[in-house]
Parts: C-alpha cells; sequence; structure tokens
DNA sequence: CGGCGCAATCTTGTATACAAACGGGCGAGG
DNA sequence: CCTCGCCCGTTTGTATACAAGATTGCGCCG
C-alpha cells in the first residue's frame, strides 16, 4: 500500500534485485558493513547499473541499506544504541498489534494462531534454531494480521525485518528457545481469551526480553558493530570487494 | 540514520527535486490524487529524468507518492479507511513519545515545551490556523525528540508527515483550535509532572480526537478521495498535465 | 449506432555515456 | 622520518539514448 513503494509490479528488474538484495540482507548473506559497489551488483545480477541504483535506494528507504552522500552503499550496519531504539519502538508495536488482536481477530485467526504456536514446539527438541525462527517469524506476523491493521502491520514487519539480521543469533542462548515458546503461549491465551492488555503487555514484556538477551549478548562478545557503524571494513581493491560479495552470495 | 535514506549529501539534485516535491506535497500544492509526470518534472527542475526517478522513489518509500508498475506515479491518495489506520498507530507512537518525554526530558527540554506551547496561544485569537498548524507541529516534534530515542522521533515524523496533506483542513473546524490548544496544555502539565502515564493517555487522545473530527468532516463533504484511491482523475493530454503541475506550484 | 480490435503515441523502464567528486598512493618538503 | 599536498584511479551522480509496455483514439465490423 504504501512502504513497499513500487511493489506490485512484477518483472521490473530493479524489483528482482532489491528482493534479492533483501533476503541476502535479512538472511545474513551479506553481513551488515559489507560494501555494496553498484556496477559489481550490476553484473551479479546481469543488469545495468540503473536498476541497481533503484534497489539500493528503495533498501535505503527501508533501513536495510546505508547510502553515504558520495561513497555508495553498505548493508546497514546499526550500532547498539540504535537497536535498544528499534527495540523500544517495535515491542510498544507488536503490543499494539496484540491488544487489537485480542479484539478483532475472527474465531477461525485465533484457532490459526493457535495452531501456529503448535506448529513451533517441534523446533524446540531438536533445538532447531533456524526452523523455529521461521515458524516465530510466521507466529508474530499472523498477530499482526490479527490487528486488521494493515498500516501497522506492514510498520511492525518493516521494523522487523530491519533488525531482523540482528535477532537471528540471539535464539541461539541456551533455553531461549523454550522461554520464547512458552511466552507465545501464554500470548495466545489472551489473545483467545480477548484479554486485551494482558496480550498487549506479554507481547511488550516478550520481545523487551529479547532485546535484553540481545543486549547481553553484545556485551559479552564485545561489541559487534560498534557503536557508530565505523570500522566497516576497507574495501581496499574493488575486485577483491567484488569477489567478497560473490562469495557471500 | 536510516529511513532518510539518503539526506545528508546537500548538493545531489536527487535530493533538491525530493524536498521540494515533498514540501509542495505536505503544503498542499500538489494535491493527492495529482499524476507526476517524470518529463514534466524534469522539465520544470530544470534536470534529467534520473534525479526525478529517485527523488519520486524516495517519496514512494516514504509514502508519500504511489507509483503503479508501469503507470507513473502520483501523489499518494489515503483512503479514509487507510487514514484511520495511520491514525491509530500514530496515536499510539506519539503517546509513547508523550510516556518518554515524561520520563526522559532535561529541564531544559521541558521550558523549552512549555515555551512552545505558550507561542501556539497568539494564533488562537487571529484564528489563524495555518500560523497555529505552523506552531503546533513545532509543538509535537518536541515531544518527539523528548522521548530521546531518535528512531521512535523520525518514524513519528514519517507518519505525521504522511498524514499531513489531510490534517490541515481539519483545524478550520470551529473552536477545534482553543480545544487543541487546551489538550496540549494538559499535556505539558503531565510531562513536567514526569506522570509519563497521563502524558500518554492525553496525547493519544488528543491525537485520537484529531483523527474522530477528521472522519466527520470527510463523512460531511461526502469522502474525499474515495475508498480506494481509485477515480485519479484523468491525465488526458500530457501537456495538460504538465500545464496543471505548473500552475499549482 | 454501439462494441471491439488495432495501431500510433506517449510514458515508463533499462542501458550506456559522460562528468564530477572522493580516496588512496606517491613524491616533495620540513 | 613524518607530514602535507598533488595526481590518478575508481566510483558515484547525471544525462541521454533505446526498448518495451500501456493508454487512447480511430476505424471496422456486427
Amino acid at each position: 500500500m504504501a512502504e513497499n513503494g513500487t511493489q506490485r509490479g512484477r518483472q521490473r528488474l530493479a524489483d528482482r534485485v532489491r528482493l534479492e538484495l533483501e533476503r541476502e540482507i535479512v538472511v545474513g548473506d551479506l553481513a551488515p558493513g559489507v560494501r555494496l559497489d553498484e556496477v559489481g551488483l550490476a553484473e551479479r545480477y546481469a543488469v545495468s547499473r540503473t536498476p541497481v541504483r533503484e534497489a539500493l535506494m528503495q533498501l535505503a528507504a527501508s533501513g536495510l541499506v546505508e547510502m553515504r552522500p558520495r561513497q555508495g552503499a553498505l548493508v546497514a550496519a546499526i550500532g547498539t544504541f540504535q537497536l535498544a531504539e528499534m527495540f523500544e519502538v517495535m515491542s510498544e508495536l507488536e503490543a499494539l498489534c496484540a491488544r487489537l488482536a485480542a479484539r478483532r481477530m475472527t474465531p477461525r485467526e485465533r484457532d490459526g494462531l493457535a495452531a501456529l504456536h503448535a506448529a513451533c514446539a517441534p523446533y524446540l527438541d531438536g533445538a532447531d534454531a533456524d526452523g523455529y525462527y521461521d515458524m516465530n517469524l510466521r507466529f508474530h506476523e499472523a498477530i499482526y494480521a490479527g490487528s486488521h491493521n494493515v498500516f501497522l502491520e506492514q510498520e511492525t514487519r518493516k521494523i522487523r525485518r530491519r533488525v531482523s539480521p540482528y535477532r537471528r543469533i540471539q535464539l541461539h542462548r541456551p533455553g531461549r528457545l523454550a522461554d520464547s515458546h512458552a511466552e507465545h503461549g501464554q500470548v495466545v491465551a489472551a489473545i483467545r481469551a480477548g484479554d486485551q492488555e494482558r496480550a498487549a503487555q506479554l507481547l511488550r514484556d516478550h520481545v523487551a526480553v529479547q532485546s535484553g538477551t540481545f543486549v547481553d549478548f553484545l556485551s559479552s562478545v564485545g561489541r559487534l558493530p560498534g557503536h557508530e557503524s565505523d570500522a566497516p571494513q576497507r574495501p581496499a581493491a574493488r575486485a577483491a570487494t567484488q569477489r567478497r560479495a560473490a562469495t557471500q552470495g
């Protein structure tokens, strides 16, 4: 409707490039801080620079890519401080989603949410964090959709996508998966019961806790991307950058 | 930091075009639904199509412009339904800003906010809605900044910009200015007192009321932009479109 | 007389060519 | 030996040329 900008068109090269780049960034194939050379990407996708530029700008607008005036584009490296800010907003938006979902979800949607929650369980045993991550995403998005507010749904999803490169790792903490699942269970119960305030509070805490564990993780490792997206790797020669990007993709 | 995409660069043509277009849209010189022809804008700003395209895409990403796949760009015409959705989100984000501002604002910031509130008063007598509108904006933005969450500040501002083409008119309702000012006063008091919940609730209601009055206004006039941004005026010939755009600018 | 299909024209999407600016490396001077 | 400044290569920003899709108007057929 809005934030996606030009999304409905199905065969534009710029969109194809954008979707592919977005996927690689969100999945983690392109790490934060990596330089995105226009001609390199153009060669890689066998298109000209024009669609690549368009894609980069769209991604910059969505926050996944940072474009410096005449210095090119990098995969956005979000500092710990900004990340905390984003979690603060995201927890509030998700809480709003939960509140509205508790109020507006149809019985069918409530059942679907419970089903999604149940579908997360199998991944706990195998400690399949990646598998759980995907189901977890679907669970949260079901709540977004349950708000019956498409704009809210999209905004929340946008922020989630934006922090997703940094969230994946945190679920690998021992015991976090089980805790997360248990918290989901409480949220489902509150939503099914139509308890708006409880649903909101539970999901807010759920997200905020993840934020907390994330910050813990960061400080334990010793500050990953830096406070101000500095030290973004020196590109040295263009060929090297290009090869690295290709390897990572 | 992120959503602005390429904002720091000061002398890029694309940015110049983007800022100018954004201003005209927000101010209302370019009405929702108006077609934005690339070559027309290029001639108008004496640049080539490339920067114009970039500007349009940036605006599309920010939601002020709607780009249809191979049909060009229009000034985004937000339907009443989506508008209501956006107000729902915005009231929540502003409430969050107020809550955080009540908690985090420095004494100096609190004084500044009160000063801004006071500065709004003179516009009430003359019924200068436009003047009040500008001061009102600065007042709200001071609260955003007071949250000390730059990301939240920017997101909230982005949404406000996006609905601003539709908000301007509503302040012309008789008595609304005075009510708005009174509500601001309560918000200031709550923030100065550090009463987070009260500040949040007051600002949420303040924004929600505006939403309500807006919907009232729309239904009284009979639904302005349509439910799904349809009927966007036929451009007929290109020359005509161009001339119209130029006239409005 | 009305509806359908074709074709011309305009508009967008993509590619390429050109210009300007940033960064790094080299050399000269202190 | 270090530092400052210039020069060159690389990369982005802009302009223009080309291709393809869409809309509109006209003509033809029912």
